[in-house]
DNA sequence: CATATATATTCCACAAATGGAATATAAGAG
DNA sequence: CTCTTATATTCCATTTGTGGAATATATATG
């Protein structure tokens, strides 16, 4: 039931179609929280029916009519009571750490590859994030403050995944790993790995 | 699909029930991959299905009996070919961040309390890796190495935290952004804030 | 002139995850 | 001696998320 706080949160900069709350999760909001128009569109209808907006259909000719969004009073209280609510810190959830947990049965290089291609994902992300971050330098307002300060989060979360895989890259270098105990309980007889 | 590796991971450390794995989630895999123990025995029945583990009853009195799972030659392969896939880094999702998207909009002390909060949670995450961390050093196994690598990320994430949130609050403290344009643009009218 | 892209919404099948109830007993804590 | 914790599994209603089909047209690109 978040998605919903974070339509209003678009919401609460004015009137919006779904399509332009679509637009705007791709653009900035989904750095934090991804969703899919469908998803949009159907919790779009949840909000108007607890009262959150009220919808207006705009017509339009060609294109099918514009039905836009306006937040209400119950829509901003709604904003700001969670505000006031603990929020909850995220999990980590990666697969690729869990792959690092097992990492006796599975294939080095493959992590090896792994861990370079995560090089440059995070490269490119970072860049991003500071190319959107520059956008907003040198105002003076509250609202570019608080998105200065959420890419900042960003830019520091993939700085730090490119510092860790090239550590990681090094430590597991072949040469590095070489004279290594490398237990592998529970495997058949005949198949323990000589070093 | 990917709880599947995640159970195949902790099954190729040794023959585990559903019990088991749940509790491994608890302790370690699920730092990186949450998963509550309804969701581990029906994938554990799936990937029975599927050929990747085998399944013995072990009998128990008072107990309901234990139902082991093995991992087959199969499964193994799984787990080389998962390893040797492209893995996607994970994107970030969280809505305390977009709660800085609208940062006008929503009640600013709110907004400190919750990093207040975070710095607490952080700092106490990053303790908990840092000793599960100390735990594993001055040895000499590539398993370990695995693990220490993965608990590293961890330690990055919980300490970058703490940083941000910290500075976070000083730069939202009430002097530092008592001179700022605060636009509202939308609101209605007479509701304007005054600055 | 054809093709791709942008606009704009509805609907649906499916997969994955949440969050618990229900069942049954041993062992340890107070 | 009671209460909690640990052991061990099954089942299910509900929510959330994925991924795409279908519909209809204007405008820009090549």
């Amino acid at each position: 039931m978040s998605l919903k706080h974070a339509i209003l949160v678009a919401l609460s900069e004015g009137p919006k179609s779904g399509y332009d709350v679509a637009k705007q999760f791709d653009e900035s909001i989904g750095f934090f929280w991804r969703a899919r128009h469908s998803q949009i569109y159907r919790e779009m209808g949840k909000i108007k029916e607890s009262g959150l907006a009220v919808a207006e259909e705009v017509p339009q000719s060609g294109k099918p009519n514009r039905i836009v969004f306006t937040i209400t009073d119950a829509g901003r209280e709604t904003l700001l009571q969670w505000s006031r609510e603990p929020s909850e810190p995220p999990e980590m959830k990666d697969l690729f750490l869990v792959q690092f947990h097992g990492i006796e049965h599975i294939d080095l290089d493959g992590l090896r590859q792994n861990l370079m291609r995560r090089i440059e994902t995070h490269q490119d992300r970072h860049a991003e994030y500071v190319v959107k971050h520059q956008l907003l330098e040198d105002t003076n307002s509250l609202a570019d403050l608080g998105q200065q300060l959420a890419l900042e989060v960003g830019m520091r979360w993939e700085y730090q995944w490119v510092d860790w895989c090239t550590k990681a890259l090094e430590r597991l270098a072949p040469e590095a790993i070489a004279g290594m105990t490398n237990v592998v309980p529970f495997q058949k007889e005949g198949k323990k790995n000589a070093e």
